[in-house]
DNA sequence: CCGGTGGTGTTATTTCTTTCGCACGTTTGG
DNA sequence: CCAAACGTGCGAAAGAAATAACACCACCGG
């Protein structure tokens, strides 16, 4: 079964975490404009720091400014929590958050959007033999 | 853009919803018996009734024992949590998010899993226009 | 040159989690 | 009928997280 390696983090880290990843990057203003509960500059730069130890994030200095980006890769992120959320709430089964994604849940889908995954589709079905 | 009404929760309530909803019920020796770091029985029953007393979990009685169960109903809890990721990790598209479960993010499809996602694509254009 | 602005580094405090121990009630097997 | 087993109720101690104050530095603009 596997329960993933998922890393655990607090509330306030995930949500610092979940805005970079959206964003890409972000300086610490950035970050804190997005946070709800309107923390203090000095606050969220303190979670970026510790965020820094724990090895989640890293810094790059733009000019005099630090600009804070995930240390991992958007993918790796992604595909990890889209299996945490397929166990917790589709029964493992792609299929069934396939059909959730179709049926609207997480936003509507236009003709264009399901053209293109029907020929997505056709394209695995034909790599899967 | 409403940034989503999601329910912000601790690393051990994540943790537990998480099971409960996976599960859809269980007894808090259940809960236990899933958690890392082998928490008390104490423990568990403790952060149970915290979760009770913010409203995301009520219990039901079972004979002499308790079984829990979270007071959201699955769908709706999955389907804010789809929102959420497709928002972070895929640029607010759906089709996107499709595309990396078709790619093996989050586990290899059948080929008939995939011919089932085909009929429900040629359903949902159909039904679109 | 000098003060203001905008940034970082450090550290302290408060608040909330997380954890568990222990008392008490209820069922059950002998 | 008694005691062991199993479960809940309550409370409190230890630890982490969240928040913010303050000191300090570099770069303007006048």
């Amino acid at each position: 079964m596997s329960r993933s390696l998922h890393v655990v983090l607090t509330r306030r880290e995930r949500q610092i975490m979940d805005i970079l990843f959206r964003r890409g990057r972000a300086t610490a203003a950035e970050v804190m404009a997005e946070l709800p509960g309107e923390p203090s500059y000095s606050t969220v730069r303190t979670q970026l720091r510790v965020l820094e130890e724990k090895g989640h994030v890293r810094h790059e200095e733009d000019g005099v400014r630090f600009v804070y980006a995930p240390v991992v890769k958007r993918q790796a992120a992604r595909k990890s929590a889209l299996r945490h959320l397929v166990d917790t709430f589709f029964d493992g089964s792609p299929e069934k958050a396939v059909a959730a994604l179709l049926g609207g849940e997480g936003a509507r889908l236009t003709d264009d959007q399901l053209q293109r995954i029907a020929e997505m589709i056709d394209k695995a079905r034909k790599e899967g033999r």
